[in-house]
DNA sequence: CTGTATAGTTAAGTGAGCTTAAATATTTAG
DNA sequence: CTAAATATTTAAGCTCACTTAACTATACAG
């Protein structure tokens, strides 16, 4: 099932134990801040990309901007976001956070840190330079394949 | 926003560019094969514990047995899973993916391998090594973290 | 200027995912 | 043996997330 490549094998192991432990966590925040997954990943979404426009959140989720509007819509009521005209376009809107939404990111990014601080106790000074040195490397590639994806 | 520690502060980098990536890949492929999320993480529950129980996929879902159940049974009018009588307890299913659900899992760990191999294009051998440690050094420990959160 | 394209919204419809409650069969404890 | 606990299922109800279609206001192209 693994690839042959052993590197590929150790990212993959590692992908699936990580994305495990990540989801459950993602998933228990959710549901205690009483949102879903969707509606969380969208106000990181809008966290990352000040002034987004609906139809950016729609391509981001793979979705039609009437999806993505609603959605939208109901991150409004729960005060979680605004949507404003945008400057140089009145068809546009432009989304920004709340408060009380960068309150909710700001928290699951602190309920991440938590189990990655459990985890950072575990390791020695030595082991941690390492891995510190090896993710600058993994990094620099990721964020190259991403500028290579972005200008599809 | 980061950690103070500069460990916790990369390891946290590499989460949201990693889960980012990861999430958008996982996301196409459950849309393209006509699955949601969560059924797609459910089979990849069954597929990693054979023969689980009902009780057990909603546990580790945090949800109800009813709404594992339903979740079960869609599943399994797709063809993809299938349920039996557990040999030492009759009040319990166990559940063992179909050839068809098999192949599901198969075709989502190979198109994440495509993304993986990718990546593993960008580095030389040495980078290759050094990250090929310090991965291993994170999944130790990250195992070692599981071991302990499940005797909870 | 006119016709076409675009950004977003709303409505209607559908399916998924969840809850609680009730029920049935089976297992366990005393 | 009896009562309590347990594993699962089904029903009913609700919300979310998605689609397509239709619409309005705005921007753009010729």
């Amino acid at each position: 099932m693994h690839s042959a490549d052993p590197f590929v094998a150790a990212l993959e192991t590692w992908v699936e134990a990580f994305m495990r432990r990540s989801m459950r966590h993602f998933m228990r925040y959710s549901r205690e801040s009483g949102l879903s997954m969707s509606q969380v990943g969208a106000l990181f979404h809008i966290h990352r990309e000040e002034n987004c426009g609906v139809s950016d959140l729609g391509d981001n989720l793979g979705v039609s901007s009437a999806a993505a509007s609603q959605m939208l819509e109901r991150l409004v009521q729960q005060g979680l976001i605004l949507r404003s005209e945008a400057p140089n376009d009145r068809r546009a809107k432009q989304l920004v956070l709340t408060e009380k939404g960068r309150q909710v990111v700001q928290e699951s990014i602190h309920a991440r840190q938590g189990w990655l601080n459990d985890l950072a106790a575990m390791l020695s000074a030595e082991e941690k330079a390492q891995v510190i040195a090896a993710l600058g490397i993994l990094l620099e590639k990721i964020n190259r394949l991403e500028e290579t994806a972005d200008s599809k």
